[in-house]
DNA sequence: CGCCAGGTTGATTTCGCTCAAGCAATGTGG
DNA sequence: CCACATTGCTTGAGCGAAATCAACCTGGCG
């Protein structure tokens, strides 16, 4: 759990190269540097809470963040994965206020944070920032429209093949046979916490998605014997 | 159907105030109105297509815009609602893509067009513009997983309480007994596509709604007797 | 006058939520 | 090392919500 000291280069971060950063100068990096701290999070812990205010921002450099929205109820909803290179909190950065939701480690993480002044100042400072950050809230926004689309579309099994097809695309691999192998990496609970619904009708879609042969289950393993396949089958949906 | 001439100056443009031009200065808006046409459309007419090349962005100057998603059968959702200042297309523009959604007048409306060079060319000479486009798309972005959000934790019921406060917002006013009047500024089977389901199911809501005493429907007129009794059993759902 | 889009209503079936029980793996305190 | 709790997952029964198919009404408009 190393708080980040006098000098942590951007320059140097691997993962800057794909994230919003990416694209700015130099001089432009060494002041970001300067506000920068590094944190290590284990499996569940948290990089910031729904309410709480805006510190920052945050770019993940290692491991998964969930974020997560809560309800006046307690209800939870899993809005999205973010990877290394991705950026958290900044739209409440930019509006000014708390965070609107929460941000978890899934497994252990490494997340860096900008503190808030020495962000203003780099914006102020650098239009070449500006531009990263429209692109970044443009695919963020056309990202939450995507899945508003597809939750309004589609029934509870559409939703959780194309979450599983999502997946896929991101920790994936081609086995032997030609099937693709996906490692899970969260729970049913989440699972049904991406696609609005419950864990009990996750567990029966995927004994229904096994009886018709378009995946096999064994606890986080699954097989996707025809990837096409299960993509034909959440298209079907739609057209009837 | 005046095709933007010579001249037309957003600084006159009241809407401007309030739209994601407010704030840049007076030279920026004397370049974007060298770029600038304006048109009229009727109801039904269709401002951009999704698949459409992208043109420039657009602002709304009088009357509504729907912005709708078709997926691959024909499905459309009815995203949003676009009101005098609002800006679209942007998305598309920033990412340099075809649109991913249309934009259709419902009634007699009034847009202009920003052309893509001249805006690329403003966006370059102004800082200012490009904050502005950031906190837009922040903000919409925002929207979308507001909305994300409670189309995941809500009933039919329950959204189409939340479509109707929402409405009573910008179309409601107040009777002389204290009731919120509104004329619904969509058909029915539009407040289906935004809920995400099935004209009939609206109707049978509106039915139940009424039967509880929460609003009164007549054609397009609905009295919603106590606001805050809609948004309180709107909330009950959340709890329980 | 007939057509048509918008709207309502009914009958039937499918889907998914709720409550509930049970199982396996893992962890924990005595 | 065992008894026990916890967490993640599966499965069943019952029920309510909503999709589907279909009939029918209404007002506007050629």
């Amino acid at each position: 759990m190393s708080k980040g000291g006098a000098h942590i280069d951007c320059c140097e971060c691997l993962v800057a190269s794909r994230s919003v950063w990416a694209g700015i100068d130099r001089p432009c990096f060494e002041m970001l540097g300067k506000g920068l701290s590094r944190r290590e999070y284990g499996s569940g812990q948290v990089v910031f809470l729904q309410g709480d205010p805006n510190a920052g921002i945050y770019c993940v450099r290692a491991g998964m963040i969930a974020i997560r929205r809560t309800d006046a109820n307690g209800n939870s909803a899993l809005l999205k994965l973010a990877y290394p290179g991705d950026t958290l909190g900044y739209r409440s950065f930019f509006e000014g206020n708390e965070h609107r939701s929460s941000a978890e480690a899934i497994g252990p993480a490494v997340v860096c944070r900008v503190a808030r002044r020495t962000l203003l100042a780099a914006i102020a400072e650098s239009p070449a920032l500006n531009r990263c950050f429209v692109s970044r809230a443009v695919s963020d926004a056309e990202n939450a429209y995507n899945t508003l689309t597809r939750q309004v579309a589609l029934s509870n099994r559409g939703r959780l093949c194309q979450v599983l097809v999502d997946l896929t695309a991101r920790h994936g691999y081609r086995d032997d046979d030609g099937s693709d192998l996906l490692h899970l990496p969260i729970t049913r609970r989440d699972l049904a916490a991406m696609i609005g619904t419950r864990h009990e009708t996750v567990s029966r879609i995927m004994a229904r998605l096994e009886k018709e042969g378009l995946a096999a289950f064994s606890g986080r393993m699954v097989r996707i014997p025809r990837l096409d396949a299960l993509v034909a089958s959440m298209e079907a949906e739609l057209n009837g």
